[in-house]
Parts: structure tokens; sequence; C-alpha cells
DNA sequence: CCGCTTAGTTAACGCCGTTAACCGAATTAA
DNA sequence: TTAATTCGGTTAACGGCGTTAACTAAGCGG
């Protein structure tokens, strides 16, 4: 019978209605709002129909973060356009405040929020390794890219502190941003502008002296 | 009769041992633990004791931060000595993020973790502003000397700009590294290599070319 | 038709922050 | 000296939270 695919397909759309309506409410209302009782009242179920199908909140909430975290590396897709190798850096650069910028609850709850998580019960079945890993993979590659164009001072070899210092200062510059919007005692400047100075100050620390790309970057009378 | 004010100084007290017991219950276990049940259990009270004492628990964390920034503060109190503007900068991105990392639940609560604080409400009787400003002041009162000293390039001329850009470089090193703590599966660089590495690279990029200071950092061959 | 699996419900537990009503000791006033 | 008042602290309770155990009922295979 066929009839067993179905409730399967059943299934895995309450499944997804449950992870859906948990997404809409974090989007909305922020992570507070993310209830297991809220969510069941957005699907018309029981709070305990929840546990059905995720072990716990911890668990839905893990599956919520890898689903967009693909959505995250989406936001990535136009970087890989970019020509120079230089260039394309400070194009993910910006692209990544971007998008923590237009979804900082999403980025919360990714980079933000510190969820204690088993990596090995996430699914590796997705083959290439997690999203996360994925996303890590992309800055690897731009910025490994930059590193394999010759274009670095000789003293940067070292491509895993090369990632981890760039997205460090990404995600500062993100993450300050979110986090003290509300202060207004300070005279902000437009985060647009510190993620443009955070580039042009890392990437005149990590090419060489007269790269090309540094004449576009303001020109020294 | 003096009883009153010993009322007052008693008064006093157990508001002092309740922010006490907030700060140690925070220290050693984080930010879930501290709960106004555990609170009052620390101190022999009533959860409602606490009631007496502040308005709400929001109320109760603030005041926590604002003493706990003094703290913050303090910890760069050997920064001024350091001679050179450039080298003092450093010294204090260095101490920033050894703060967040020795600290890292008081480095939460301060950086981290938004809380809707109505800065009105702030005593602004301490004179020179709220703690919050005085920790920024110093930042600005270091890079306006790295500024002033001549020997930035000359397309870097404001303050705030600078400020934000270098705090958000330094907020981002210490909250990744904060926050990624459990993610073993990137090959994490040591977080101070990060430091230096963010530290050299934001150097070269405000410093005019041929800073003595840029010496110091590397001997390219 | 019968027994089994299973999506979903009911009821409850122990936590949380917070409030209203009350208590009792110390201070003040008569 | 005694009555009134202040006020630090307690008791009891409310509504909300995540989670569990026990149960219900519908659909499936034998």
């Amino acid at each position: 019978m066929g009839s067993n695919e179905r409730r399967e397909r059943a299934k895995e759309e309450t499944r997804r209605r449950i992870l859906d309506a948990a997404r809409e409410l974090f989007a909305s209302e922020g992570a507070d709002a993310v209830t297991m009782r809220r969510i069941a009242e957005r699907i018309e179920y029981t709070p305990t129909a929840i546990y059905v199908h995720f072990k716990d909140k911890l668990a839905l909430l893990r599956e919520l973060m890898t689903s967009d975290l693909q959505v995250f590396a989406a936001h990535f897709a136009s970087v890989a356009a970019v020509e120079d190798p230089i260039e394309r850096m400070c194009t993910m650069g910006h692209a990544y405040v971007d998008f923590a910028l237009t979804h900082p609850n999403h980025y919360r709850l990714l980079f933000i929020t510190t969820l204690p998580i088993p990596k090995t019960e996430l699914t590796p079945a997705a083959g290439t390794g997690s999203p996360e890993e994925d996303a890590y993979t992309m800055l690897e590659l731009v910025v490994g890219a930059a590193l394999a164009s010759g274009r670095l001072r000789p003293e940067h070899t070292d491509l895993p502190l090369l990632c981890q210092t760039v997205w460090s200062c990404m995600h500062g510059v993100a993450s300050l941003a979110i986090s003290m919007r509300c202060h207004a005692e300070f005279e902000w400047r437009p985060v647009s502008d510190i993620t443009a100075m955070t580039l042009q100050c890392m990437v005149r620390g990590l090419v060489r002296d007269g790269d090309p790309y540094l004449s576009t970057l303001g020109a020294h009378p």
C-alpha cells in the first residue's frame, strides 16, 4: 500500500509546519517569542504534539538553524562573480554585514546566541558537511584565492588564521551594530561606513604595498 | 537619633548582598543561573524580598552591569602607561580581548546580551557620565592620541568612525571567541594570535607607510 | 477482525518572574 | 508608657515556561 507513504508525507508536513511557525515567530517577535506553547498555538496543536517530531526545544532550534544557514550561505551567491580576489573578499564582507542587519534575529541565533550544539547529531547525510562548515568553506575559498593570487604580504601564510581574523572583524561590525542599536548616547556612524573602514584597513594590512586595489580605495593626494 | 542611619546602612548592606549573590551566581554558572529564587536562596531570604530593594530583575541586572563596567574600565589602568600612542592602542586592544576571555560572563552581559536599558534612568549623579561612556571615552582618548600624533594616514580624520571601527574589530575577536568556543570543527587559532593579527592589520591600515611602529611588527626580509 | 504502531491530547510537575496581602519589629509621636 | 506608623521581610498565589507520563484514537498489517 502507498498509504503508508502518505502518512509519512503528512508527518513530514506537520514537522515542516512546526518549523515554519517557529521561524515566523522568531523572525517577527524575536527569540523570546519562540515558545513551545506559542508555536503549537500557531499551528493549532497542543504543545506536547511538538515532542512527537522533535526531541526538545533545542533540537527544534538546531534544525531551524541549519536551514537558516542555507539561507545565509545563499546570501553570498553573487560574491563569486567578482573577478578581483581582493575586491571579492571585500564584497563578501559587505554581504556578511548586510545579511546580519537585514536578518538580525537569524544572525543572533546563528552566531551570537551560543546553543550547546552537539555537532555529532547533525546529520552528515548532506554530503559536503554541515552548512556552517560550508559557509566557512566559502570564506576559506575567497580568502584562499586572495592568498593564492600572491598579492598578500609575504608574512601572511596561515589560511585559517587569515580566515578567522577576517571573520572576527566582520562579526564584530555586525554584532556590535545589532547589540548596540538602542544605545543612542554614542554618535554612531552608519554601519556601512564602519564596514568599509574595517575592510579598508584590513585590506591594507593584508596586501602588499602598491597593490592595484588600494588605489580604488581612496586617492591619496 | 542615629538609629535611622543604621537602618539605612543595613538596607544598603542587604542591597549589596543581593548584588554580590547575583554576581557570584552569574560569574560561576552563567546568565541562566541568575534567578530571583536562586539569588534569594544564596542570601537566605525569600525571593520577594529582593523586590523591596530592586524594582524588578532588569533593574537588578542593570545595576550589576554598571558596577561591572567599572571593573571593566579598571582593566585598562595599565594601558595609559604605554608611551607610544600606536602601541598604546594595540595594548588596549589586547587588554580588551583579555578581559572578555577571562570574564566571559561579564563580557556577555555587558556587550553581547542586549538588555533594554533605559539610559535615562541611569543616575547621572556620577558626574562624568555613565561608566559605559567612560570606557568609550577611554577609547576615544587612546585613538584620539594616535590621531593627534599625526602618524595616521591623512584620509583618517573621523574620530568616532575610527573608534567604532577599532571597537568593532576587537569586539568581533572577543565575542566570536566566546560564542564559538565549543565548535571544535574549525581548527581555531589561538585567540591571542587572532587578536595580534587583527591589530597588526588595523595598524597597517591606519598609520602612514614607514611608521616606526610597523618595523616592530614583523621584519620583512 | 484483531492487535499494533503512532500522531496527538490531557493532566501534571517543577521551574520562572512578579504581585497582593499580610506580619512583626523598630521608630516616632502623644 | 503606650498607641500609631513605617517598612523590611514573608506567605500564598498567578500565569507562563519546558517537559514528562499516561492515555486516546485512527490507520495499518496479519
